[in-house]
DNA sequence: GGGATTTGACCGAT
DNA sequence: ATCGGTCAAATCCC
């Protein structure tokens, strides 16, 4: 009886007091992290990164809890049913496209490519994309790649994604994924391999290369952690960054001859993903507060900070499950250190 | 020729 | 006025 009245008291005139409590829990595992030994198991360690990063995402979870009250809670993907929203139904209409595009379901992903091997390539997302346009951002040190899903005109599809090099290490794309996939072909009837977001290299000598001697790609996908940022902070303070005359296509339709290799040496298994919720009024710095097991992370870069929209996941469009199967002719391309999943914001 | 990409122009938001 | 996002004609490639 009085939980039930618990239940009912606690709005979000309680969020401050919710989140108090979340943040000393934290506190309280970080300092019991500290006092592990360094001969503790690693299963402790892993606990102890989980436990902290739950805490990380409720945090933030909280922290979005006023942009969805603002919100029209028109998220595809966030109400059962079409994921379709009156709001995308605009898209073509009035002209309105930007207003509605920002109700749209938006996360980033950060992708790393391989430069070891000089197998460019970001990830298989499973579907197939339409390059645009490309923009030039100020102050950003790459342009912005624009894609839409290549279904959009035969199924309406409104699914679009945004890809920008990572100025703190060119071996690092953030892509931005805004809305859901409606079609039929991106989500099931095209195979990992045809579906390969690729098209062209990212490093400079694969660029320049004519397209028609375009490598094998490869998928390959980064985690997002700080340890990741430190390498950042180390590139950034080299400032060894290249520079690149254009931007890779990440798409794929016309793949076809240059993703065999792809169908036959990756595995059948689905990588992880780790999604950036991108939202600005996630003021929670996290770098530096957890130490390494920050995956959760708020989206550093300039452009992504002045996204204000709520992020969700999308269930279709976003692969979380953790792979099956060990990769075996990609393992030196791909990183394995962070297979621990702790998912995408879902908005209960 | 058809589909994808490139790129300058245009539009809307701030 | 500026900037990010989108359009659409030109171009490229198969």
């Amino acid at each position: 009886m009085s939980e039930k009245t618990n239940e009912i008291m606690l709005g979000l005139d309680h969020k401050p007091l919710i989140m108090n409590e979340i943040i000393q829990a934290r506190e309280l595992v970080k300092e019991l992290q500290t006092q592990l030994n360094p001969t503790s198991s690693s299963s402790r360690k892993v606990l102890i990164t989980r436990i902290l990063s739950s805490f990380e995402n409720s945090l933030s979870m909280l922290d979005r809890v006023k942009l969805e009250k603002k919100s029209t809670m028109e998220w595809p993907g966030h109400v059962s049913g079409s994921p379709v929203s009156d709001c995308e139904s605009d898209l073509y209409g009035d002209g309105s496209r930007k207003r509605c595009r920002k109700k749209l379901a938006r996360w980033t992903q950060k992708v790393r490519v391989c430069e070891q091997t000089g197998l460019e390539g970001p990830l298989d997302d499973r579907y197939s994309w339409r390059k645009y346009g490309q923009k030039d951002i100020i102050d950003a040190k790459y342009p912005r790649g624009y894609y839409k899903c290549t279904f959009q005109k035969t199924q309406g599809c409104s699914a679009m994604k945004q890809v920008q090099r990572s100025e703190l290490d060119s071996s690092i794309f953030n892509i931005t994924y805004i809305g859901n996939h409606s079609c039929v072909e991106g989500s099931e009837l095209v195979s990992p391999g045809q579906c390969s977001p690729i098209k062209q290299e990212s490093s400079n000598h694969i660029i320049n290369q004519p397209r028609e001697k375009k490598s094998a790609e490869v998928t390959f996908i980064s985690f997002q952690t700080s340890s990741y940022r430190q390498v950042v902070k180390e590139e950034e303070d080299f400032g060894n960054l290249r520079e690149l005359d254009s931007f890779p296509s990440f798409s794929s339709p016309s793949l076809k001859v240059e993703n065999r290799l792809l169908e036959t040496t990756s595995t059948n298994s689905s990588p992880t993903y780790i999604s950036t919720p991108t939202t600005a009024e996630s003021n929670y710095n996290l770098e530096g507060r957890s130490g390494e097991q920050n995956i959760f992370q708020n989206t550093a870069d300039s452009h992504d900070s002045k996204i204000d929209e709520m992020t969700v996941s999308s269930p279709e469009a976003h692969p979380i499950s953790v792979a099956n199967d060990s990769p075996t002719t990609l393992d030196s391309c791909w990183n394995w250190d962070f297979l621990v999943h702790y998912g995408p914001p879902h908005f209960l």
